[in-house]
RNA sequence: GCCAGCGUAGCUCAACGGUAGAGCACCGCUUUUGUAAAGCGGAUGUUGCGGGUCCGAUUCCCGCCGCUGGCUCCA
């Protein structure tokens, strides 16, 4: 005797033994249509899985289900497991293959280790084998096979990845039965669970090859991986596919180079951007708009060099750290080897120098905390492959600032670092961003220093962002090499994640230059310091802000404010008269006397996002007006011209992210 | 750095063994214009760089540089 209970309460009894699949046919011939795997006491398992006795929820999925949606795309991975297979051999490798369901751009990928390279153009071979095996509608079964069997089953297929994966999953879970998974002439290692068959398989695209190396070691062999996503509707493909179109017009290099905001030139360096004059605006805006922000909570503004002594990054080690991502030094005359040679170093990082600041001069409790700035340019020999626009450079400007303060004051500091973070984040409309604890990973060498000011540092971190309410997580391993670590992360137009902001704890550099400071008690004592950037680079953040706002930056932000726009020649003196003004109102005014007409003057700026047009002409002479069109809103009509300045100023000042004109007053 | 792909005018792209072409932008002239492209005319390239094959290379091959998507890295 066995009951399910199904989820809208009601219970089924049965006297023998039952699969989902059977459950959905006693309720509906449609049901059983439609089902595709089950939901069994919280655990997915296939319609095909024998229900073990006792009583059991169970919840049938369907096209409906999210969970679903992740079924087929794995699935999906499996049918191209198999196409490959069926295309180029017995020789192609197949390793891992998962269902991707919150990536913005891919449903699913498999990595590959194939016996030839294969191209883009391959793709299509793909596809249209794998709509073969789509439509043969392959039934697909699971199968139990203890550890040594499907190793040996594995061994005969020549599959040596599925063997080391049995063999770890031996070794590190104890794991004695594995699951396979058979369609037609392909047999796979998974734990499921699938589609019934493989003619569910509605839409599915391949998306792009790319390398990756197995189990994500530079030191393994790079394989194969194929990218592709998969509906069960051909509309949502359609749709997705879309969405990923219309993300990259938000490019950060598409939209740098149609706004002329920055340039990256092959003849000056890769990853060395120029700013275009737009561009400087833009980024002037938000340095002295934070600068304001820095003195108003007493910090105090610093300049250092460009390069500093090779001996002063020995010291902080970030020499010997990340030797192999610095610009290599100018060795000055003879040098002798690396070790002890004199030199120079392009400054990978502010810190060093900003300490010699402190070391400037006696330094007294009273002093403390000492909050050092800089909009500081610093010189990282990123690797090749991943440079990105302004996004992922070589050389950067962080907002760089190091607090030197006492043991008690720590966690407040770190708590107004953390405000200051959100503050610009949300001025910006930034709000959709993760924060991250980067926390000591215990078994690696890479970290220096004691560990009991670790674990002091993670706990101040750990409190201050608990008690901002945010919601967080910790991951170990993703600290400094001298501290721990609060990164706030955002996602590109394509859904990449990238580090902005970032609030670091460090006891290590203060004892590595021996900082101290005189306390009350007259006695010597060490400095803690604080790194944070609220921007985090400069270049990263507002190549990230040029694709949150598709180009059309809010009005204090935007390179140009207005364009004047007169109808015709005849208005030329208006239209001057209305830009002095604008001028006057310390707004950025552009003015359009090219013989266009005033509907190409129009499409010109507006393809630049300028967020407000001034039109003129004959009826705004008349009434000293201006006829406004507004970015997001389109044609607004006529508002007097102090007026409509005197609201722009307002909304610049504000810093609105909302125009302030919507309609005509 | 690794794997794959790509590199043609300022930009977007075409030609793919017979030494390059369109649209936009640019320059000139005409038009004086009312809410997303007026008309006519003109100039524009060592086809990323270097080497090779060939009677002949933008096209095929090799190396380098750069770019794109991933992987790895990210103080």
């Amino acid at each position: 005797m066995m009951s399910i209970e199904l989820p809208d309460g009601s219970v089924r009894q049965y006297d023998r033994p039952v699969r989902p699949a059977d459950v959905a046919a006693d309720i509906s011939p449609r049901l059983a249509q439609a089902a595709l795997a089950a939901e069994v006491d919280g655990k997915l398992v296939d319609l095909s899985t024998a229900l073990p006795d006792g009583p059991h929820k169970l919840r049938l999925l369907t096209e409906r289900d999210k969970q679903s949606l992740e079924i087929l795309r794995h699935t999906t991975a499996h049918v191209m497991a198999q196409a490959l297979r069926q295309l180029y051999g017995p020789k192609v490798q197949y390793t891992i293959g998962p269902a991707l369901t919150d990536d913005f751009q891919y449903g699913f990928y498999y990595d590959f280790d194939l016996p030839q390279p294969i191209g883009q153009e391959d793709l299509k071979k793909i596809e249209s084998q794998m709509q073969q095996i789509i439509q043969q509608a392959l039934p697909i079964s699971r199968e139990e096979l203890p550890a040594a069997k499907a190793r040996e089953f594995f061994g005969q297929l020549g599959q040596s990845y599925k063997q080391e994966m049995i063999d770890d999953l031996a070794a590190q879970e104890g794991v004695q039965t594995l699951s396979l998974y058979r369609q037609g002439d392909f047999t796979d290692l998974c734990r499921g669970p699938h589609l019934p068959d493989t003619g569910r398989i509605k839409a599915f695209k391949l998306l792009t090859i790319a390398g990756a190396y197995w189990r994500g070691s530079e030191a393994n062999k790079m394989l194969t991986r194929i990218y592709g996503v998969a509906y069960f509707d051909k509309k949502e493909l359609a749709a997705h596919l879309e969405h990923i179109e219309q993300a990259r017009k938000r490019d950060n290099r598409v939209l740098g180079k149609q706004l002329e905001l920055f340039v990256v030139s092959d003849a000056v360096g890769p990853g060395l951007p120029l700013w275009l004059p737009r561009g400087t605006v833009l980024r002037g805006q938000l340095e002295s708009w934070l600068r304001g922000e820095l003195l108003r909570r007493g910090y105090q503004m610093v300049i250092t060099p460009h390069i500093g002594r090779l001996d002063l990054y020995r010291t902080s080690g970030h020499y010997p750290y990340y030797k192999d991502s610095q610009f290599p030094p100018i060795l000055m005359g003879r040098g002798g080897d690396e070790q002890t040679a004199e030199g120079y170093l392009l400054k990978p990082m502010n810190c060093p120098h900003h300490i010699q600041i402190y070391k400037n001069s006696q330094r007294s409790y009273r002093d403390l905390p000492l909050r050092l700035a800089e909009f500081g340019t610093v010189y990282r020999m990123e690797q090749s492959g991943e440079l990105n626009g302004l996004i992922r450079v070589r050389g950067f400007t962080q907002d760089d600032a190091h607090i030197f303060c006492a043991p008690e004051q720590l966690e407040g500091e770190i708590s107004s670092c953390v405000d200051l973070v959100k503050l610009v984040l949300s001025t910006l409309g930034l709000n959709d961003y993760r924060v991250r604890i980067g926390l000591r990973d215990p078994d690696s060498s890479k970290y220096v220093g004691d560990a009991a000011h670790w674990q002091q540092a993670q706990d101040s971190l750990r409190a201050v962002v608990q008690a901002s309410g945010m919601t967080y997580s910790e991951e170990t391993g993703e600290a400094a090499f001298y501290g721990p670590k609060i990164d706030f992360i955002v996602k590109d137009a394509i859904g990449r994640e990238w580090q902005l902001g970032t609030v670091q704890v460090d006891y290590n550099l203060p004892e590595r230059f021996g900082l101290e400071y005189t306390g009350a008690d007259n006695a010597a004592h060490r400095p803690i310091m604080v790194h944070r950037a609220p921007f985090g680079s400069l270049e990263r953040f507002i190549g990230i802000l040029i694709e949150h706002f598709a180009g059309a930056f809010p009005l204090w932000l935007a390179p140009v404010q207005v364009a004047v726009l007169p109808v015709s020649e005849k208005f030329d003196a208006y239209a001057q008269q209305v830009a002095q003004a604008a001028r006057a109102a310390d707004l950025r005014v552009e003015l359009d006397n090219s013989s266009d007409k005033i509907g190409a003057k129009i499409r010109r700026w507006t393809l630049q996002k300028v967020p407000y047009l001034f039109v003129v002409g004959q009826r705004e002479v008349e009434g000293r007006t201006v006829a406004v069109r507004v970015r997001s809103v389109g044609e607004v009509g006529a508002v007097g011209l102090e007026a409509a300045l005197q609201k722009l100023r307002g909304e610049v000042e504000s810093r609105g992210l909302q125009p302030a004109i919507e309609a005509a007053t």
